[in-house]
DNA sequence: CTGAAAGCGCTTACAG
DNA sequence: CTGAAAGCGCTTACAG
């Protein structure tokens, strides 16, 4: 082992200033043959500057925070892989941070992050609490929410239009003849939960129809299939509306699976989402697109813009169509 | 904006010298005194100390790198979760590199990590070219393969028993009754697919059985689907052995979907992986288990082994059971 | 263009 | 226990 190779060494075998590798390596000017013998040198001695001194120095580490709670549900895998292919693409490489829906945990863990001067943190489906927010700001750390709102918060968000998407799956399902449609709701502490749960009572109110039964699925796969044990139990319904695909998969195997019920003939299930599997023969589940490759984007363009002082929309809402399958009843001729 | 505090401004609210505050916060020895009045400046202030300048002086960064190809098959996210989660809870964090089948590629992004001075780095199902290796010994970082073996490098390593693994397959679908066999590799580039199909040929060899044919899915799905429709076009098999579950299931979606074959009546499958998704009724697959608990495990113990400085096996290699679900034929009197 | 020097924010011997 | 000082490996004005 020899050791680390510094920019003083590469310096000595150059016979040039150790300012002048930095330079060759920083891109600031220097003669052809001055980055040359540099270049040479640095070669044989295998260096490569050390990011973190450099860092010290520019104030810049080139490292994005991501703390994210659900790894299960592949909508974020696949999230994760975007983002980090693009920043990678960027020179930038994301440090990632695991949470539970625990706000402290969050806390501290985003504390973490800035403690690694982070240039940016992306937080995918998790809260920020506002001293967390007070603090990333004083430090002048931009923060984008990715695929989660929050009122009163000067931080960017990047969604899609859960109040539309819930209001557009009740349409489809009352368009399709149901009349005892239930709900296994994403988390009702998310705002994302939230709002399609709300769009969605909001559509069959308007239709004068009602929810025959609600249990929140808490984003997990349990939770869910349980609610939809209760929920058949108690409210027999001939429809389902599941907060994501990630739950919605737990419902049509109690059905299909456990009770021997036909989807769609039995029970019409509507999830949210459109992650690979939903397409799936095995599925086929009828659902509303998050159209990731758009929130990912979105999120990089407010991210990298304010990181580079631009000024950045505070929320971006992107729209995603009902994608029409097989779990549920088609409306007679619907577009 | 307040900008950044530093230790410095953090002794003069205190009325100590920078030393003082920073052997507070790097649990050196300080009266509690001395520690009150700091914590109390700190807090007030918003001060914690930069990980960054702490690592430069320490050389410890306490960054594992880790580099992974596929974050499509649920057992990479479920094991980068696992990864994440424990090394968090020992104060590592994970930065994270895409990476394709590309062995230049892959090189580039090690360099990188190198850059970033991280303590330890994790290769998830991609190979390390000597060069690198070298890299890596020179700088005195030690690298651990998961889910990947290689040839005649001093890098650590844990697998499953892959070997092991696919002779066990060959037995259970011979054991069946199975006598047209065929076969959907997983990526022959990788010590992992190579594994499994040798094992798996090598068993049927001693029983005198033959392979109807072989394709590789290149671990990718859609390759897995072109694959069991040109198999079962040509070799009309009984049975299908996949390289994984993650192909396993676009195997079955192409012959209960496409071809409306029953599994297991008409066609046997069986995976490999055992992913969440393999226990799920929808696909109730036959597979045989990674356990990927015990290979998380055994990844971090040689990585922060060799990091503290300990000698740690080169090789692991965990075993893992068959997992007889309803996806392929079960002989009589199986236990 | 180039080198000498200061400094990024810390940790850590070294004296006292 | 505590402070002054050196130094981790770089970047970046500043002169020349």
């Amino acid at each position: 082992m020899k050791g680390k190779i510094t920019s003083l060494q590469v310096a000595a075998r150059a016979g040039v200033s150790q300012s002048a590798v930095s330079r060759v390596f920083s891109g600031a000017s220097a003669s052809a043959a001055t980055a040359e013998k540099v270049r040479q040198a640095a070669a044989e001695l295998g260096y490569r500057p050390n990011v973190l001194a450099r860092s010290l120095i520019t104030g810049r580490s080139r490292i994005i925070g991501l703390v994210v709670a659900y790894l299960d549900n592949p909508f974020y895998p696949d999230a994760l892989e975007r983002l980090s292919r693009a920043l990678q693409a960027r020179g930038y490489h994301i440090l990632i941070f695991m949470a539970g829906n625990d706000a402290a945990e969050v806390d501290q863990l985003m504390n973490e992050l800035l403690d690694y001067q982070a240039d940016g943190i992306i937080t995918a489906s998790v809260g920020v609490s506002p001293g967390l927010v007070q603090r990333c700001e004083a430090a002048n750390i931009p923060v984008v929410m990715f695929n989660r709102g929050q009122e009163g918060t000067s931080l960017a968000q990047v969604t899609s239009d859960n109040l539309a998407g819930g209001r557009r799956v009740a349409e489809f399902l009352l368009a399709g003849g149901h009349r005892r449609i239930a709900h296994v709701s994403g988390w009702q502490g998310s705002s994302t939960g939230r709002d399609r749960t709300t769009g969605f009572l909001q559509e069959l109110a308007r239709q004068n129809a009602e929810c025959v039964g609600q249990i929140d699925g808490m984003y997990r796969r349990d939770d869910a299939a349980e609610a939809a044990r209760r929920l058949m139990a108690q409210a027999a319904p001939d429809a389902i509306f599941v907060g994501n695909d990630h739950m919605a998969f737990a419902v049509m195997d109690v059905l299909r699976a456990e009770l021997a019920l036909d989807v769609p003939g039995d029970v019409s299930v509507v999830g949210y989402d459109d992650v690979p599997m939903a397409g799936w023969p095995a599925y086929d589940l009828t659902t509303v697109r998050q159209p990731v490759g758009q929130m990912v984007e979105a999120t990089l363009d407010a991210l990298l813009g304010a990181i580079e002082g631009r000024t950045v929309p505070p929320v971006t809402r992107v729209d995603g169509p009902l994608i029409v399958r097989g779990s549920a009843r088609v409306p007679e001729g619907w577009q």
